[in-house]
DNA sequence: CAATGATTCTTTATGGCGTAAAGTGTGAGG
DNA sequence: CCTCACACTTTACGCCATAAAGAATCATTG
């Protein structure tokens, strides 16, 4: 089940996010493990288990007990936050502008796609109050240059970049939960739509009939890649098209008055 | 923490969506209580506290202890695959085009934004892999109606519904999650962009020199509604913006080749 | 060089969770 | 009236985050 994940304390938060952990070194035992390693393994863990991994996964992983993590971190929610603004450091802080706003942000949406697909669990910290770490603000700056240099107004601008924010991490959690669901249950997309729709059609045989629009837009299928699962395919392809037709009501604006 | 819910035994899921609690009536003791009930209580709790809601908040609810639900209902997971559904059950099933296309879609978007704001830990529940129930199917075929009314083919059409879905789940999250914030710390979002702020703006003191374009979003804001807190406010215009830019990529397709 | 005390890490304990298993009481069917 | 299916409670188990207290380590001070 799920709670909203982050949100730790601002102050504790935010000096480990921008300053990393202080180094006093005087006395007692050396410190063995770091705030920076402790990340790297809850976000092993977490890119595996999602945000309902333990601290006692996260301090097996580095050879301690849940508890050794204490030192470091104030508590799960911080240790969240600080994961969350890691995730975000392999995005670009800029992208280049030579072939227009609309590749740039194709770009940008593909960059931040493959991110939220690989750490599924960043799309499950809360966006209402961001986190506030560098990165983060690193990621929405690149996104902001490129809007900015189409010349809208501020407030088109944010609207548009809420969209495509939007859009970016929906369409990626679609692929995730997919690999998720797939990957904890060892069902395949095919056989799960199997066992569901036969129950199905046998409890309400009609249903083409009841919900004959639904079965309108299953037409006109692309040749699916045999590679990937079922649901990825479709989620790939909605991607692409669903992209191309918001880029296209940017482009209305644009151009237009 | 979060961990996706639903996707409980197909079975007994869909024989629950589709069919209710049979009804056989022999010996032993009248059931106090019913699925319906359960699910209603479940759904009050959960508008409360969201999927983390427990089962023993829900027992208590109705006077029960949290056992008590497993003679009506497999499991928390199943549980929340009706109230899933149920959350669905106050959308329409289809919508007059006689204003046209246009302002169909509209109307759609905002019932179910509405809906999702109403019942937040809807968005929480695994989109991949679909509960299957009636309200669901219903609601997806009145997107579906709209649609397909436009004559672009099935592939353009499942994108586009795609980014609609997308940019509704993601918009109405975001407000979502700003009362769901605010709710819980009591913090009102002035407050607690005060605090983040005032550590960072110590921190980092040239914030506005490193991420100049940020800085530019903000500017042209509307003149908010002072009634309403101020990231709520931020999330409504970026809805009415987004949404108009949405359609106007559609608009584009429709009317183009 | 020993004593001090801060620091790291472990152990133990608390109160929460979902739910398995076993027990209790009710009431219709034989 | 007896039986036994059923609704419901009690108890218990293994998870979880984390508070509190103890053990080990080591730079510093007398």
């Amino acid at each position: 089940m799920v709670v909203y994940a982050g949100q730790g304390d601002p102050r504790r938060s935010i000096e480990l996010l921008w300053r990393g952990a202080a180094e006093t070194r005087r006395p007692g035992s050396k410190p063995a493990l770091s705030v920076d390693a402790i990340v790297d393994a809850a976000i092993a863990v977490a890119d595996e288990q999602g945000l309902a991994f333990s601290m006692r996964a996260v301090g097996e992983r580095l050879g301690r007990t849940a508890m050794a993590l204490y030192t470091y971190v104030p508590g799960k929610n911080e240790l969240v936050d600080l994961m969350y603004d890691r995730a975000l450091a392999g995005l670009p802080g800029s992208y280049s502008l030579d072939e227009g706003w609309r590749a740039a942000v194709t770009r940008w949406a593909h960059d931040t796609w493959e991110c939220y697909v690989r750490h599924p669990w960043v799309l499950q910290v809360s966006q209402a109050r961001p986190v506030l770490g560098p990165h983060e603000f690193a990621t929405t700056e690149a996104l902001a240059a490129i809007l900015v240099s189409t010349g809208l107004p501020g407030r088109r601008l944010r609207g548009i970049a809420g969209a495509l924010h939007y859009f970016v991490r929906g369409a990626a959690q679609t692929v995730a939960e997919a690999r998720a669901a797939s990957g904890a249950t060892g069902e395949a997309d095919e056989e799960w739509w199997y066992a569901r729709s036969a129950v199905l059609v046998e409890l309400e045989p009609d249903l083409e009939k009841k919900y004959p629009m639904l079965h309108v837009l299953e037409h006109d299928r692309e040749p699916a890649d045999p590679e990937l699962p079922y649901l990825e395919n479709d989620a790939m392809e909605n991607f692409r098209v669903g992209l191309r037709v918001l880029l296209d009501g940017v482009e209305a604006a644009v151009t237009q008055p």
